[in-house]
DNA sequence: CAGAATCCAATTCGATACTG
DNA sequence: CAGTATCGAATTGGATTCTG
């Protein structure tokens, strides 16, 4: 839950202390879930729908460590049945720029990557499964 | 040894096919090992120098995940001792563009974000381990 | 020198069941 | 509705040993 682990002294090689958003960046389901709210507050449920695929423990999860990174917050109404918004902070959406921008050089080189992908693995002889 | 495992469909959510290369920038070393060839090419153990903490086999796995994505070269010599080269690609020196404006970006907003993360933990009570 | 192979520990993640 | 708790499987990474 959280595990508050110290980050190990090798982390801080060449990214700095940017390893933990770095995590962020490149873990399974945090891009997922700030695309989903770019275009504004979602609950919990309306979430899962639309990050598809997330189960119900990684998308707390996500949201728990976005939130504690100060790039989403929670919002909970004490109604019966509960409701709780999740929405990007300001800093949320600041970070939205250069994440797109990376990913957009991904697309826009997507096609080279997946040549270069593909010779690689031709002449690296898949070895028989037998 | 490069586990040809087929990329789970959904994977396909918001960051479409860039899953790849989304994981080389998340991963531990990647961003390190394309940071040390910025400057020119080096050799196996000269990268293994500069990348602190790297283990041999972390060293080798990445090389050879970034060199199938095209972004980096390796250039054996058939000499005695044998010598081995690594460089950048020019799609891997274009890559350094968008991922360092995404660093620098963490870095500008480390304050904020590390200022989310202490508000956040110690209204989290932390468990006392006993 | 530049690795390949092996073994093992830690972390991550999904499925399932349960709760205020 | 919005989680938490628990378990097991898969993935990832480090240490060590061996080799052309």
């Amino acid at each position: 839950m959280l595990s508050h682990s110290q980050t190990p002294e090798y982390r801080q090689t060449v990214t700095g202390g940017s390893r933990e958003i770095l995590d962020r960046v490149g873990d399974k389901w945090s891009l997922s879930v700030i695309g989903a709210l770019r275009a504004g507050p979602l609950r919990f449920n309306e979430l899962k729908k639309q990050v598809t695929g997330i189960s119900q423990r990684m998308l707390t999860l996500t949201l728990r460590y976005l939130e504690r990174d100060g790039l989403v917050t929670r919002t909970m109404f004490a109604t019966i049945p509960p409701r709780v918004d999740y929405a990007l902070t300001p800093l949320g959406f600041k970070l939205l720029k250069p994440v797109c921008e990376l990913v957009e050089w991904v697309q826009e080189n997507s096609a080279e990557i997946e040549a270069a992908q593909r010779s690689f693995d031709e002449q690296t002889v898949p070895v028989p499964l037998t």
